[in-house]
DNA sequence: CATAGGATCGCCT
DNA sequence: GGCGATCCTATGT
C-alpha cells in the first residue's frame, strides 16, 4: 500500500491530521520483523496553546526538542515508568503538534505481537491503548526523533503509514483521556475513535 | 543531588 | 473499580 505523502504530516491543522489518521495503516520494522496494525484511536496535542501538550508555551527540554522536528517525526515517551507512548509530530519544523496513538486493530505480524506481550492468544481489544500500541508494534521510546515513511534500506529501523485506501467510516469526537490538569483544554474534542 | 509525578496497564477483588 | 508496578523526566535546592 502507498505511504502517506509527507505533506500530509506538514499540514497545520493537527486535529484534522488526527482525525484523518483513522483507517490508516502503521507499519514497523524492527530487527526485519514486520508488524502492522490500523489506527482506530487518536489525540491531538495543539503545540503551545495547549495545556495538555508537552510543549505548552513552548516549553523545551531533551525530552520535548523532538516535537519541534518537521511534521512526520516520531516522538515516543515514556510514562508511568513503563509505556512508551508513540507519537506523530506534524506541521512545519518549530511548531511542535503531535498526534498521540492510542489504538490499533493489529494486522500483519499478529503472531509477533502476541510473543511481544507474552500471551498465546489476543483478548478483547488487544490493541486499544497507548501503551499497547508501542507494545505491539514494537515502538520502544529509544524510538524517538526516527523520521516516518523514509526508504531505509532494508535491515534499519522504520516506521512507516500508509494509505489504506478505504474509508474510514463513522467515528467519534471526545475529549482527551488523562489530561484533568489542562483545564478548559481538557474538554476539548480532540480524541477520535473509530466506530 | 533528591524527589514527585506522569497523555497507563493488568491483575486483583 | 481499585491499586501497584516501575523508571524516566522535570524541577527545585
Amino acid at each position: 500500500m502507498p505511504l502517506l505523502p509527507l505533506s500530509f504530516f506538514l499540514r497545520n491543522d493537527v486535529v484534522q491530521i488526527a482525525r484523518e489518521l483513522l483507517g490508516k495503516k502503521i507499519v514497523t520494522r524492527f530487527e526485519g520483523v514486520t508488524t502492522s496494525g490500523i489506527i482506530c484511536e487518536t489525540e491531538a496535542y495543539a503545540g503551545v496553546t495547549d495545556r495538555a501538550s508537552h510543549a505548552y508555551g513552548g516549553r523545551r527540554t531533551a525530552r520535548t526538542e523532538v516535537m519541534y522536528a518537521v511534521g512526520g517525526t516520531a516522538y515516543v515517551y515514556l510514562c508511568y515508568g513503563i509505556h512508551s507512548l508513540f507519537n506523530i509530530v506534524t506541521s512545519d519544523a518549530e511548531i511542535p503538534h503531535a498526534v498521540l496513538i492510542r489504538g490499533i486493530i493489529p494486522s500483519d505480524g499478529t503472531e509477533i505481537m502476541l510473543q511481544r506481550t507474552g500471551k498465546t492468544k489476543f483478548t478483547r481489544n488487544p490493541g486499544i491503548g497507548p501503551g499497547k500500541v508501542s507494545k505491539l508494534l514494537g515502538i520502544h521510546y529509544s524510538h524517538s526523533g526516527l523520521k516516518l515513511n523514509q526508504t531505509y534500506p532494508p535491515g534499519n529501523h522504520a516506521i512507516n503509514i500508509e494509505d489504506t485506501g478505504t474509508d474510514q467510516g463513522s467515528m467519534k469526537a471526545c475529549p482527551r483521556v488523562g489530561v484533568d490538569y489542562a483545564g478548559a483544554d481538557a474538554l476539548l474534542p480532540y480524541r477520535f475513535i473509530l466506530q
